[in-house]
DNA sequence: TATGAATGAGGCTTCATTCAT
DNA sequence: AATGAATGAAGCCTCATTCAT
């Protein structure tokens, strides 16, 4: 008989950084299923190893947990962007790859896009008070940027393309697809939430986005 | 004696459908903004001309007044497309025309929306124990087929065109544009939110229905 | 068998104006006994016959609730006063009789005293807040102003008595009698507590005001 | 290597008694200003250089430290009075001084009397606790028993004064100076609180004493 | 001796809802 | 048809205190 033996409920003994994450990643998926009023800070502890105390030693209140919440989801969206390498592609295969990729990682990642939809319910204004996220979502336009300079430098892009309406466009589509899923499909059905209909939005996005800079 | 004598407080006497009228209107702003688990009973009978007693008598619970409320918003967000007399147009034009009018309809209505959008946040459950919503949508997919049908008649439409995923873009567009203004012009700036921006953005919107359905 | 018999719980029934007395004649005694922060609501709610959720009802938080009862303090201080009818008395006797009553006031009613102090201890934050508070208290003055203007006139009191010095010194014998008594006591004995010992306090508060009015 | 080398954060290292005064230095202004209950004891450890921990090694609890602040409250006030050396002045002049310099003293440390003052808001059941108080508070008293004894065989006093009825008329004037100014200002004004009022009053209470025991 | 991490108990307050008239 | 009074349940948060190192 091994002594020490399982996980005892005070398992996190002395170590913030593992009491954080576990608060954090929970805290991710209750605020994403119910939305900032509806979550219920209890029911974030009670799928936790945690006491309900350590949310406000760590946080400060509800909203402050909420908010680094926000901050975690936004950095995890553009972190995946930034590892697609676009520099070593061509430009309209890079923009097509782009959309694509941008297209599948909000499938994969619906809590992200529900966190963002509900801030904007709240109209932004956890964002407002964040230092952090700004600063990461400017990489996104710089990299549309420098898509854009390269595209219009081979001739492949028209040159009045606005990377900023470039990224509203496939925002737009990507975010749709995740936060209207509900009452979309309830009202007019499944078909373009299968895996194929799925296919095909996808391969709607990378068709629009290439006709929006495409030489004519 | 005059009838109609001043504007009393008490001005809703007696008339039952005033009252309902003026609940639904003052639960529309106030759920639009705070969201529903944010939105608060007292606040909307505080906007109110009536007592909170007639919430329970003519609503059942908040719950119910918040179905109600989004049925409206449905309601009358279908009943303007409907006044388009799409029929009337050559199918291009009235594609032209429909998607322009989405994009500023939805602009005009931001509370209905937002709605929607609050109510994708609860998974929908609220459309689902609506009978009348369902009705009212399909409208909007019929018209959407027989203007493909027209078109491909005509010749100017290619013959495999997804009516619904028509919509679905259309939607996708004009409903990002106003549920996600607040993180997106916090994050990228204003610009694509002046005048000029959304007059930008709603001529994309047409160029990319339309090439969606043109005949190359 | 009578019907309705004895007292329920609920026995308040649509009694606004006696359910806030009950709170307020409760709270007086627990923030007295307890001070501010030490005073706790279900405390209070217990002594009482409503629920707890009725003191947030009527008097939004525990700090309205307190305001609410200090006021109510001074108010009943003030009027004890009032009633003395000195303008019916010669000067030095309306003096002697208000100095009396005033340390006999205190003394029967230390928990009004308690709650003055306790606002003090708090800054007198809350009173601050009241508007009908310092109202009362002029009165005061303005009566020891007479009072020394009558004295003047029939030669009885000197030309140079501030009245608000007078009063002063009344306040701080009668308040210290009452605020200052658990411990003077434990330290010094009781000797000056007793029945005896109070009397000789107030012969000696009456012989010290009339020693700082009377022309030598 | 020199001892002493330059101010750590950790200054306190290896220094108990100094670590106890820091943290009895810093309780005793925070117990002044908010009360027993209103203090904080993380408040307490802000202002300390030391961890929370340390409170409770060298007070057992938030009781025992209080205890010990009321402790060093009394014993820095009567370690003033025991100064004076009464003895070498004439009994009426030693008693004008004594009145005079508690006056000053009590006004230059308000935290000792607001200290007692809260003390007494909680009946005194800290102070019961005590062993060193009630032995240093015994020779104020067996200090104006000496004087009252000098003044009767000098002629100056006469014979029926009570001493402790003496200091409990000083003490009531010198701590309702201070305990109760702020609602006595915010009802009344300042004007007793300039140094020209508080000169006055100073004064008023030496006439006060004298005219206590002087022989007519 | 000293510390940052962690906590159970209990505090205040808010909420949608029902009652009595 | 309509209202102000009243409420139980549950929410968020804070407190003095102890644990593990």
């Amino acid at each position: 008989m091994k002594r020490n033996e399982g996980e005892r409920k005070t398992s996190w003994k002395q170590d913030p950084e593992g009491v954080k994450a576990d608060i954090l990643a929970v805290a991710t998926s209750v605020f994403a299923e119910s939305g900032f009023s509806g979550a219920r800070i209890d029911e974030i502890i009670r799928r936790t190893k945690t006491s309900k105390r350590m949310i406000y030693y760590y946080f400060g209140d509800k909203s402050g947990l909420y908010a680094r919440v926000l901050e975690a989801a936004y950095a995890r969206l553009r972190q995946g962007e930034g590892q697609l390498d676009l520099q070593a592609l061509p430009p309209l295969e890079a923009l097509a790859k782009l959309a694509a990729f941008t297209f599948d990682f909000h499938r994969e990642n619906p809590e992200y896009i529900r966190l963002i939809t509900i801030e904007n319910i709240h109209h932004g204004k956890h964002l407002k008070q964040s230092e952090t996220i700004p600063k990461l979502n400017s990489q996104i336009i710089t990299g549309l940027e420098d898509l854009c300079r390269r595209g219009v430098e081979d001739g492949t892009f028209r040159d009045d393309v606005d990377p900023l309406e470039l990224h509203w466009t496939i925002s737009a589509f990507c975010v749709f697809n995740i936060s209207n899923r509900a009452t979309f499909s309830h009202l007019y059905g499944d078909d373009l939430f299968t895996d194929a209909g799925q296919e095909r939005l996808r391969a709607r996005l990378v068709t629009m986005a290439l006709d929006m800079v495409r030489v004519r």
